[in-house]
RNA sequence: GUGAAUGUAGCUCAACUUGGUCAGAGCGCUGGACUGUGGAUCCAGAUGUUGGGGGUUCGAGUCCCCUCAUUCACCCCA
């Protein structure tokens, strides 16, 4: 039978046996997260688009290409949410949850949306889990965060996981480094790429993490960033670096790293995996977001997992050990007594078992079919002339051994 | 948005360069051997509009065109 309807592009169910995987790596995040004292938020999926046009940047392709946006009844321009920190500030400032000298800590998960071409590590519909820290500038809370981002990877299980560091500047130090960026490559223009090309009047900084070979090479003789930031900046990441090394946490500076969209500022981070060309992770200090929303100017930063990738990972090391819970007791029975064992069921099911009941009242041969494909441990037959004595056959799925037991010991004993 | 590959039973895949017993196998499923006790073995059986549409041909999963979908890569990113 071939389906008439299916999912839409680049969404895909997420199905029972992989959920467990999901919910064991949610688990974990939460434990990490209330041990650094962050507080779930969620926020809705759908906003007014305004909010990521004006955070997001215009020119990024976020915006440019891969917004679910339209207008609903009301004319309104909404979007889905095409990532995390926007909403979030939005409803920080929104329900006024700023207090002076406060630090705001939250982290969410839920699902994002891009109009991508899907592909592998990419869907339409994806899902992060992401935290943001808002109304501290001090380089202290940049390394907590990484420090968690990192601790949380860890506990999963995860070895071989790179952290790059790169510091983005602010708006005044990047703008300097943006134009002589741009001057750098313009006198080169003819020997980069067509991307590249059209990566020089809309953003730069692109140009240094394209892939195509002759591009890299000019790249690599482009000037750094770190030539570049400002006295501010500079000190921040400087101090940033020294607590991570004080702290033992190694990472990669790459000069290169630029994160995607127009609000960072400073910190910029991201964590790969070996063996895998995606990144699972990446954040990073965005000081002026708040102010950019309406806000008072209070400092943020955050960062966002993905989960599919994590979980691709997880899958890649071998690390998704959870099975699917199964029945603790079949129930099968002969014809005459369904009623009681239905009752039975319930009762076994009232004391927290988990309890499967042959809904064909066939026979007993089938039923016990249905048992084994049920993987129930035990199943539990109801004979006539035992049930009389209220009396059951219990019989142990895996070795085949059965007993005949009082059914009021089932309930009362806890399973072994 | 660009490029490439793929699309055959519920699942994994055959049927090849050479259009003509080509609509198949394994797993799974149903039933039987086992007459009220699952799993193992053996035997039997069911299932497909070969993604969809059009064309070439006496004849097309097999060739051509269009379309849809999937996968991968690019752009970009989680």
């Amino acid at each position: 039978m071939k389906p008439k309807y299916t999912r839409l592009r680049g969404v895909r169910d997420i199905l029972p046996e992989e959920l467990i995987h999901w919910r064991d790596v949610e688990l974990k995040a939460r434990e990490i997260f209330r041990r650094y004292n962050y507080k779930e938020i969620e926020t809705p999926i759908i906003e007014p688009a305004e909010i990521f046009i004006r955070t997001v940047g215009e020119e990024t392709d976020i915006v440019r290409k891969e917004m679910y946006i339209f207008k609903d009844r009301g004319d309104r321009l909404v979007a889905l949410r095409p990532e995390g920190t926007a909403p979030v500030v939005r409803a920080f400032l929104e329900n006024k949850l700023y207090t002076p000298g406060k630090v705001s800590k939250f982290y969410y998960i839920g699902d994002m949306f891009r109009y991508d071409r899907p592909q592998a590590g990419r869907q339409r519909e994806f899902h992060q889990i992401g935290i943001e820290a808002l109304g501290e500038a001090s380089y202290i809370l940049d390394v907590e965060v990484i420090s968690l981002l990192l601790s949380f990877l860890n506990e999963l299980g995860l070895k071989n996981i790179t952290l790059l560091l790169n510091s983005v500047g602010c708006p005044n130090c990047r703008t300097v480094y943006s134009s002589a960026l741009r001057e750098f490559f313009a006198s080169r223009v003819e020997m980069l790429c067509e991307d590249c090309k059209e990566r020089l009047g809309r953003n730069p900084l692109r140009i240094l993490d394209c892939k195509v070979d002759t591009c890299r090479d000019i790249a690599g003789d482009a000037p750094s960033i770190m030539d570049y930031l400002c006295e501010d900046c500079k000190e921040h990441f400087d101090k940033v670096k020294e607590a991570l090394t004080s702290a033992g946490i190694p990472y990669i500076l790459d000069n290169r790293l630029v994160r995607g969209l127009d609000y960072y500022t400073k910190t910029a981070f991201e964590v790969k995996a070996e063996g895998f060309d995606f990144s699972i992770g990446g954040g990073g200090r965005y000081d002026g977001l708040v102010k950019e929303l309406g806000g008072p100017d209070i400092p943020g930063i955050g960062f966002a997992i993905g989960m599919e990738r994590l979980l691709e990972v997880l899958e890649g090391s071998g690390l998704l050990l959870s099975k699917m819970e199964v029945p603790d007791y079949f129930i099968a029975y002969e014809p005459d007594l369904v009623r009681d064992a239905i009752i039975f069921a319930e009762r076994l099911r009232s004391r927290g078992f988990t309890v499967e009941i042959s809904y064909t009242s066939k026979a007993l041969k089938s039923q016990l079919r249905e048992a084994d494909r049920s993987k129930s441990r035990k199943a539990v037959i109801i004979k006539n002339e035992l049930w009389i004595n209220n009396r059951v056959i219990l019989k142990d799925m895996t070795t085949g051994e059965q007993q005949e037991v009082e059914s009021i010991k089932l309930e009362v004993c806890k399973f072994e």
